[in-house]
DNA sequence: CGCTTTTGATGACAAATGTCAAATACTTTT
DNA sequence: AAAAGTATTTGACATTTGTCATCAAAAGCG
C-alpha cells in the first residue's frame, strides 16, 4: 500500500491549493478554476526512499505519479534478469498505463533511484477529467505525443548496433541521467552488461 | 511528391463520403457529421508499389497516413546501416509525428512493404480538428495511448538479451506479420543481422 | 519460359559481448 | 574511524553474434 506519512502530511498541506501537477498541465492548455479544484482535491503526494519499490502488486494499475523530487526507473523481469525500459526524473509522469497490449504478460515494476517526492493521480481521476473537461483531452493528448516520442527514442536507442554507440547516443540523448544513476541500470537500460559499460566507458 | 494517378482517383471517388478514417476514429468516440465532413474534404488515398517509399524529403512532416492495405516499415538511418524502427499493418497510423525530440538529428523514412494503400491526413488538419473539435482530442489521445503502448513494447522487445528470446518474443507481439514482412526487414527490427535470424530460425 | 535479382541458408572465421572471479573504490552505517 | 555493503573496474575465458563468401530457392520481369 502507499503510506501517507507525517512529512507527506505536510506537503500535502503543502500543495494543498495548488498541486504541482496544476503547473505541468498547464504547459499544454489553460485550465479552470473547476478542474483545478478537482486535481487538487484528488491528488496526494507520496515518498519513497532511495531503492524503494513505487507500485506494489495490489496497488498496480491505480495510479499515475508525477516526479516532484527524484529519478524513478521502470523495469521487467525476463525470467532472473531485470530489463530498465525507462529511467525519468522531474516533472515527468509515470506508471503502467493500463490496457496492456499483452496482459498478464511480464509485469512492470518502478523503483525509486534517488529518494522520490511523487504526486499520485489515482486512475479513476483521470478517467474523470477525461469525461468531464474537454481540456484534459487536450492535455492529455498533448502528453501522450511527447510521452510517444520518448518511447520511440527508446526503440530506436536499443537498436543501435554496438555497446559503444548506445551509450553515446544515451549520453546525448538523457545528458542528465549520467550522473545521477548508477552504471548498473544504465548498462541495463542499454541492454548490455555492466562489465561491457564499464570497458566501453574506459575506452573514451 | 504525393502523386493522385487514376486509381487514386477511382479511390477518391468511393471513399468521397466516408474516409476509412472516420471508422477508425468511430472506434473511439462517437463523431458528429460536421467533422465527419470536415475529415472527408481534407483527407485523400494514395498508393505506392512495394517497396517505395513513401515520404520524400520534400513531404517530411506534412502528413500522416492510415494504411488501409498493405505493410509499412519505419526506419532510420544510422550511417551505412538502416535500423527498422516499427513496422505496422492495415488501420494503423503512420508517420513522423512532429516536434521531433532531436530534430535533424536522424532521419526517419517509411517503405511500402507491399503495395500499399493510404490515406493522407495533413497535419494541418489534425491541428484544425484538434483547435475546432473537442471529440478530436478524445479520439486522440486514446490513439496515442495505444501507440505509447505499442512503441513501449518496441523499446522493450529489443532489450531482451538473446535472438533467439526476441525473435519469439516477435512471433507472440506480432504473429500476423511474420508471413508478410521478409526476413530482412524483420531482423533489422530485431537488432540482429539475417543470418544470425536465419541460425536462430533453423534451430527451432 | 528463361534470365536476372532478391531472399534466405550455411560454413568458416573474426569480433563483440557475456560470464565468472577477484580486486579496488565508494558509501553508508555503526 | 572501522565495518559492511555497493558500485565499478579488470582479467581470463566462453559464448554469441557479426562478417564475408558461397550456394540454392524463390520472386520478379521481359
Amino acid at each position: 500500500m502507499i503510506s501517507v506519512n507525517v512529512s507527506d502530511e505536510d506537503r500535502w498541506k503543502m500543495y494543498k491549493n495548488s498541486s504541482p501537477l496544476i503547473l505541468v498541465f498547464k504547459q499544454f492548455n489553460p485550465l479552470n478554476e473547476e478542474i483545478e479544484n478537482y486535481i487538487n482535491k484528488h491528488t496526494f503526494p507520496v515518498s519513497f526512499k532511495k531503492n524503494k519499490f513505487i507500485i506494489s502488486p495490489i496497488d498496480r494499475n491505480k495510479f499515475l505519479f508525477l516526479i516532484v523530487k527524484g529519478v524513478v526507473r521502470g523495469y521487467i523481469k525476463d525470467g532472473k534478469t531485470e530489463i530498465t525500459t525507462w529511467i525519468a526524473k522531474e516533472n515527468e509522469i509515470v506508471g503502467t498505463i493500463r490496457n496492456l497490449w499483452l496482459e498478464g504478460d511480464s509485469e512492470e515494476y518502478l523503483q525509486a533511484l534517488e529518494d522520490v517526492e511523487l504526486i499520485a493521480i489515482p486512475h479513476a481521476l483521470s478517467d474523470y477529467l477525461y469525461e468531464n473537461f474537454p481540456e484534459a483531452n487536450i492535455v492529455g493528448r498533448k502528453m501522450m505525443e511527447i510521452y510517444y516520442r520518448s518511447a520511440e527514442e527508446r526503440a530506436y536507442l536499443c537498436r543501435i548496433s554496438s555497446a559503444e554507440k548506445r551509450y553515446k547516443r544515451f549520453l546525448v540523448s538523457f545528458p542528465d541521467l549520467i550522473n545521477r544513476v548508477s552504471l548498473k541500470h544504465i548498462a541495463s537500460f542499454l541492454a548490455i552488461r555492466l562489465e561491457t559499460l564499464s570497458r566501453v566507458r574506459a575506452k573514451m
